[in-house]
DNA sequence: AGCTTTCGCTACGACTCGTAGCGTAACTCT
DNA sequence: AGAGTTACGCTACGAGTCGTAGCGAAAGCT
């Protein structure tokens, strides 16, 4: 039995691969037995978002969580390994909504985006969340990876896809080697968000149109130079 | 030897240092009864960094941090109100490290400041702990507060002391506005210390060598384009 | 039907929290 | 030296959380 199987490996792990067979990664459910609620599944993540709110991480418990969503506190159990994975499922949703908008050039698409990334970390649930999963992650790398998958992979497609259209605007050169044009993606990604984290998180200070103009400028003024 | 130097230090000024950097009571410091142990402190801080670097931050708890340091319980509570201060206070130290090196150009000394603030990220108790007061601090204002006056606005000397040198290099023209030079100096920190506490703790990927030319080309050839 | 899995519920031991009370130690001022 | 004041170690406490176990019932499948 493939289930069995799965189960045992991951009674025996810690945390993990238990995960691994839930939500975010199509598992082979088993056939037989009652499935497993969606509605629940739904309701404990808003749930979860909620305390955030109210609370915060480091106030936030699983037993709350459980009653907000209208659920028994095993019912989490069964789903999640603790607080991190738990929070991580609910808070990746969020960044699912950033686009790149096109606003003609690139340097107003960049500001665009900035701007909804700053948007998004203002609000009370991802600003709590985000840096308490990431501190952890720093201490368990399973963790980290799905922090990774589920959150951060997925939004370097903005950094591509801005690219992609400076070029066709033929405001950017085309890098010739790939592999420098992977580490320079890398970087900007690492400048965006980082920059973007830092002001508002730890400067504690507004990401408005006047610090997007200069990030920007900045930004756009070092690309070229990185390119030449 | 560098925490008793700065125990001993804030021991013998006058009453606002100390208060500040233990607790948030702003109470008159008591000239008479039994002074309280710069040693027990000293020990506290250094068990309570080598109990992040052993358990992480959810798992570090007051009790096991009084037991590592060899006080009592109630001697942690008489002096920080709880975790995230205690573990703001014993972090602060480490940032003071920094240094601005001077290797005869803008591009280098930037170059240096980032490997030495990366080094310093990469110490299991410098981030593990730095993410989690900061995730805390998003819903404690006094709490960002003691993290922006203890660590980070003390780090900004770097980057003003850079730019003062790199002006007497004539590598940078003179800003004519200084609120303009404020607002330059607050951007690039932002960018910097997020840039690489990006690359650290989510990306996850070594800051090296070849990274810190890459980004330091960046990051020059977008200053230029700000302050045109 | 029968089988399988999930669900809600209750209960549990273990742990952490933050505080209070006590007697003692350390230092200052008279 | 003595009195006054404060810090210290220790113990104990109620409250709260954790993660798990066991139960009967519900919900799907063949």
């Amino acid at each position: 039995m493939i289930f069995a199987v799965v189960c045992l490996t991951a009674l025996s792990l810690p945390a993990g691969m238990v995960i691994f067979m839930q939500s975010r990664t199509p598992s082979p459910l088993p056939r037989t037995g009652r499935p497993r609620s969606a509605a629940a599944d739904a309701a404990i993540l808003e749930a979860t978002r909620a305390a955030l709110v109210d609370l915060g991480w480091s106030k936030l418990t699983m037993g709350d969580v459980a009653t907000r969503a209208g659920v028994a506190k095993t019912t989490l159990y069964r789903r999640w390994a603790g607080k991190n994975e738990l929070v991580v499922d609910a808070v990746a949703v969020l960044f699912d909504e950033l686009e790149l908008p096109d606003n003609g050039s690139l340097a107003a698409d960049i500001g665009g985006v900035v701007l909804q990334f700053a948007a998004l970390l203002n609000r009370p649930e991802t600003k709590t969340a985000l840096m308490a999963v990431v501190a952890e992650s720093t201490r368990d790398e399973p963790l980290r990876e799905r922090i990774r998958t589920s959150i951060v992979d997925r939004q370097k497609r903005l950094v591509l896809e801005g690219r992609a259209r400076a070029h066709a605007r033929g405001e950017l050169p085309l890098e010739a080697d790939p592999a420098a044009a992977a580490r320079t993606a890398d970087l900007i990604f690492d400048v965006v968000a980082g920059a973007v984290v830092h002001r508002t998180l730890v400067s504690a200070e507004p990401v408005d149109e006047e610090w997007v103009d200069r990030f920007t400028t900045l930004l756009l003024g070092g690309l070229a130079s990185v390119q030449a």
